[in-house]
DNA sequence: CAGATAATGACACTCCTTTTCATTTACACC
DNA sequence: GGTGTAAATGAAAAGGAGTGTCATTATCTG
């Protein structure tokens, strides 16, 4: 079962899709005017390659291995300007919806693994035909749309038998 | 623009479908073994009457007008019996989630106003081709989703023109 | 290398929510 | 209808998450 203090399934070593998003992160940062700190690259590199959506202190336990200096209010800060520019977005789950996950490209929808915390992107098919039955339906504007699906991951159905 | 402060729009006039949800929600809380009091009865049916979701502060507000001696502890409580029934259900918006609303029903969808705060559901078509094509790509077992819709509703956009 | 200023961490503070506890109230039983 | 028991209540206090303040440190520019 998952457990919030199990830093395994928090934080995956860095795989060359991790890295890309770590130096493309790091550079929107310095092109916002936004300086490149020890602490900062840090805190980054921990997002950019978290498999799971991330709280602020689990970010901040995290970032305590490399920086043991590191205090929770610089956390904040970080997921602040992240999410100001896009990088990363809130992911909420019934648990909890102070997590902070990479942003989702383009039309991508969350799919959560309600075992191990896993978060995963997949590319939607096109809900538009779908959104605009509804518009008709309700008279609502329909602009934005929120969808998460919950379930398990392939490797907890592997587990669970 | 919405106001937090202005109740006109938090509550309507009790209608019909109000009073019968009220009805049963009284009974929902009896059957399970939870005693009736004022209190109860003045915030279930600020409840069912609501068209927004509703914080504890604002149903802390509300209630005060029909019980003045009501504590904030006893609206989070009463909500927590609420939602433990599957009465009510918690919001998530981008501006928070601590809001409360009417259970969904069925496959009930979640239309949000972003102008007035209006909540409505609208019966969604069944999704469910859709989710099976997601598990079969992405080898999650997909057992539950999370879809809201955000945009104007009908009034708002007359507002606006 | 030096100056300007962004970023940091410690501390204190606010806000939301939960816990504790004495009092009040609803319901079941007689 | 009374009466007893246990749930429900409200006040006060405690807990926890997140935000401001400020002196110090570190980064970047020139």
């Amino acid at each position: 079962m998952y457990n919030e203090n199990d830093f395994h399934y928090l934080y995956a070593t860095m795989n060359t899709n991790a890295t890309d998003l770590y130096q493309s992160w790091l550079s929107s940062l310095q092109n916002s005017g936004y300086r490149l700190t020890e602490t900062r690259r840090a805190l980054v590199e921990i997002l950019a390659a978290s498999s799971h959506a991330l709280s602020a202190v689990e970010l901040y336990d995290l970032g305590r291995r490399e920086c043991p200096r590191l205090g929770l209010v610089t956390v904040y800060r970080t997921l602040e300007k992240l999410e100001e520019l896009g990088l990363i977005q809130r992911v909420h789950q019934p648990g909890g919806c102070h997590m902070y996950l990479r942003a989702a490209q383009g039309h991508q929808h969350l799919l959560l693994c309600t075992a191990c915390g896993r978060a995963e992107y997949f590319d939607g098919d096109d809900l538009s035909t779908f959104m605009n039955s509804v518009a008709d339906q309700s008279g609502f504007d329909v602009r934005d749309h929120w969808l998460q699906l919950f379930g398990l991951c392939q490797q907890c159905r592997d587990h669970d038998l």
